[in-house]
DNA sequence: ACAGCGTACCGTACGTTGTACGGATAAGTG
DNA sequence: CACTTATCCGTACAACGTACGGTACGCTGT
């Protein structure tokens, strides 16, 4: 059931929350016997109940009820509900930024972007929901941003190549990853499992009955269904996808 | 700002829907004065809607408005607002299984398909926003995925190959279509042009400071700048990524 | 012609959402 | 000890999906 959200706020005040000074950042003591609110909690609670229930759970009132605060306070630490979302967005981009050892090779270094990418869309499924163009000009975003350029540079890729690359990449890998998650999670959000779900839609189906017009919808459904035990694989399609996706770029490059 | 959807609704309510039969849809006489509601009168209003306004525009109340009918009389004819979605997607599907000669050669057939999911995309853009793993199963689903599969039948794949590769283009589709479709209509919505856009942004931008951090994404983020006079250009970084997917494809299909 | 029934239609109401507004409280400052 | 200012939050409003119950009218049987 389920809203989803798409995070467009003010600019201004968006940018100022993203790049916000942590090293000032308490001037005043907090009230006596309080527990702080800060920009800082209200964005972690933001991520945890998104994490926990999705998006379409977030509102101002779990964040707050989490936090042990009113709703409106939250008010004072973040302008409304979209710029939140974007600053959610950039603070997750962040964490992403591990400083393990990259790879030797392009090909090692392009396909740790994309796990890495499937991995964070999993680990933040909310993030599948969240507008991409015209993204949050925060540190996490661009440091994103500078971490995947460089798995490309000196390959002999004009910019507007690399540029291209990685957004085939994150297409493809939001993409997979949206089929990857939502099976994950279907389970749960819906109270059934893919069983179930086969176990009642069948009934009905083969009543509703001829179905001789779709001969390889079934025989290709039944090969994977007989294959998976369920109605798709959205795990093995990603690595069959990616290892094509690969192929494709290695004759951009190799060509050269 | 703008709250979107997933639909999900109860199975067999949504099955009985999809697969009502039109032959015997009026068997008493509409009420006089009156233009009679209908299923696919509401489902049209809806689509239409959320056409010309998105996903998160649509509201029960507004496509009742837009038929001159009550709120509530829409729950005559559909079961609610998660099934309705899911009814709006396999109209929209059927919609578009055109019957134009299919193109020789699978490289040409499986470019068309490509094309056609984006122009999809471009006219409903609020599909994107709909849930994919556990479709719902009717005709126009079905015809769909038969129709592509017959793009794919013949030329040496297996049935999970051929799955596979649909389950490929079909994850990239998406995720470059919200890229054009998001580029699109970010100047709608948000009230700016991409010009604006960057221009509320950069001073802002430089006056918090240092992006020395940055150095690849500044070269190349100013390189399309310059390229494009935009911040990105998706369409092309469509085209861009549909070479490299078939690219891939053909590593494989070429390879046997 | 008329009674009775079943369906189509819809007005009202409830709970939930984001957030505008104004009031309360307390830390910092003179 | 007054005054300023930031923090916190209670109340209120409009919009949402939809449960519930009522009304009105076409159809069927007599």
């Amino acid at each position: 059931m389920t809203t989803e959200y798409i995070g467009r706020g003010d600019p201004a005040r968006t940018l100022a929350l993203l790049w916000r000074d942590p090293s000032r950042a308490r001037e005043r003591a907090p009230r006596k016997g309080r527990t702080e609110l800060t920009a800082d909690r209200v964005i972690a609670a933001a991520i945890e109940v998104a994490d926990a229930e999705g998006l379409a759970a977030l509102s101002m009132r779990k964040v707050a009820d989490h936090l042990g605060a009113g709703t409106m306070s939250l008010y004072t630490h973040v302008p409304g509900k979209a710029e939140l979302i974007d600053v959610m967005l950039d603070t997750v981009y962040k964490e992403t930024l591990t400083t393990e050892e990259t790879p030797r090779g392009w090909r090692a270094r392009v396909e740790r972007i994309a796990r890495d990418n499937l991995a964070m869309y999993r680990r933040h499924p909310w993030i599948l929901q969240v507008a991409v163009s015209r993204p949050p000009l925060g540190p996490g975003t661009l440091g994103k941003y500078e971490h995947e350029l460089s798995a490309l540079d000196g390959i002999g890729l004009t910019d507007l190549e690399m540029d291209n690359v990685l957004t085939l990449i994150a297409a493809y890998v939001h993409g997979a990853a949206r089929g990857v998650v939502e099976a994950e999670r279907a389970a749960a959000e819906t109270g059934m499992t893919d069983q179930e779900w086969w176990q009642a839609h069948e009934p009905f189906l083969t009543a509703v009955g001829d179905f001789s017009a779709y001969p390889l919808a079934g025989r290709v459904g039944s090969a994977s269904g007989e294959a998976y035990n369920a109605p798709t694989d959205p795990t093995g399609a990603f690595e069959f996808g990616l290892g094509r996706l690969l192929d494709g770029i290695a004759v951009l490059i190799d060509g050269r």
